[in-house]
DNA sequence: CAGTATCCTCGAGGATACTG
DNA sequence: CAGTATCCTCGAGGATACTG
């Protein structure tokens, strides 16, 4: 920051105002970009009204100014269990095991005023979170994370809080495509505690809680269970034919 | 954690011998999976033995694992500017305006330990930190997060601090091989302050600091000035074809 | 249920001085 | 240059009680 001395007391509200440099690198960059152009106004200004978090790195860089917004403690954790379905606060704080209401509740408002979430909106639902356009684009980031810390992260240690649901997110960013067989398939996860869903059509990737429309294969068991318990796969079908669910597990690998 | 009141005194040993559903998880899912088994295991000796983060979200997802490695602030940062350069503590700090010597050698540990950086090793050179296969393996997730940043995160602020090489990465994170015509480039970037290149070979990406072997371009300035100065690019060519350097700068652009 | 308000702790992390 | 050691602050975030 040295090089800039002049004007220290301007530089806090000259912040609001600016031009930006990374939404310009872009717009040189191609049609595509040129779409986003008036999200990240909009942005911007709900950024820039309030909730700016007060320990930005204050680098010109796309990945501090990503850490800006999703790098506190929580925020990568609440938007992955957003990324599975909307929620209502106490769901949320149930699976985030340990954080506090006050501190839910904080980060529901940095994310709702940064864009990322909405709340009770006719597309959330009365008293339930969801995820904007905004935040559900850095999904494939969150998968990328996922798919290192599956590989490369710490073990799983006995004792640890776990939720099936979080699975799904887990075997979306196994997904390959090029892996796949057949044109698309809805595998109906069924448990004593869980019941979710994946969709497979045109090698894109659609998950869900509950029951899915007209799944084509039914299985009694989690996920987790499925991919790595004792038993032939096929042994928990429900409905549905064993080879469509052999084409299905054998659609997901680890992307090295 | 309340859920599990029993021999809280022998918790802390018990992680360190536990089979990990992680891994299992991988196993059953092809043999790509079933290589990093053996560096898996190394990674949890190394982690279990000191630096586990002491606050561990303590949930058995792969996101939030990942978060429990390289989620501290910093950190990210940290193993960004490791991934354009090896280099010295003390360029890190210059870097990284802000963090403390205390932390930043603090951080560095907790990386070594936990795999992801060695230093002093023929590898890495002398006093230079580097990043090993498993460091380097986050980049994809790095490279998305980045992606999300610069068009959805909040705007670049007058003051911010700024380094060149960044945009290295940032420019990495944009491209797209089917954008791509010709064979392959390098091109060098030199500038007053400023020297890097970035090569496209086979569809992939490699970038560094310094002058490159045999570059087909030159250009006389920064990443950032090429594609939003005001300037024809053309005309910080120094050496190289025009239409060489306006190929290379067609193969960027944001993947939404 | 869906939060807000208050209080308090403790540790991240910043500043500074010092050493090999 | 490459760190380590010490001290200190302040705010993240946990606990709890309370309200619409």
């Amino acid at each position: 920051m040295a090089e800039r001395p002049e004007k220290p007391a301007f530089q806090a509200r000259a912040r609001c105002k600016s031009v930006l440099s990374g939404v310009i690198f872009l717009l040189t960059l191609g049609p595509i970009a040129l779409k986003t152009y008036s999200t990240i106004k909009t942005y911007s200004l709900l950024l820039d009204s309030s909730s700016m978090s007060r320990r930005s790195y204050r680098q010109n860089c796309a990945l501090a100014r990503a850490n800006d917004v999703i790098g506190d403690r929580w925020t990568q954790l609440l938007i992955r269990d957003l990324l599975i379905a909307p929620r209502r606060f106490n769901e949320l704080q149930a699976s985030l095991k340990g954080i506090g209401a006050n501190l839910l509740s904080s980060r529901l408002k940095e994310l709702e005023g940064a864009g990322l979430v909405e709340h009770g909106t006719p597309a959330s639902g009365k008293h339930r979170y969801a995820l904007t356009a905004r935040g559900r684009a850095i999904e494939p980031a969150l998968l990328a994370l996922i798919r290192w810390g599956l590989v490369y992260g710490p073990d799983n240690q006995p004792g640890d809080h776990h939720h099936d649901d979080w699975d799904l997110l887990a075997l979306k960013a196994l997904f390959q495509p090029d892996r796949m067989a057949g044109e698309g398939v809805t595998v109906q996860f069924t448990d004593h505690e869980f019941s979710g869903w994946m969709a497979i059509a045109d090698g894109v990737v659609t998950i869900g809680l509950g029951e899915a429309e007209e799944p084509d294969v039914c299985v009694a068991t989690t996920i987790k269970n499925l991919f790595t318990g004792p038993g032939e796969p096929s042994g928990y079908l429900q409905a549905g034919d064993p080879e469509t669910l052999r084409n299905f597990m054998h659609s997901f690998a680890v992307r090295v």
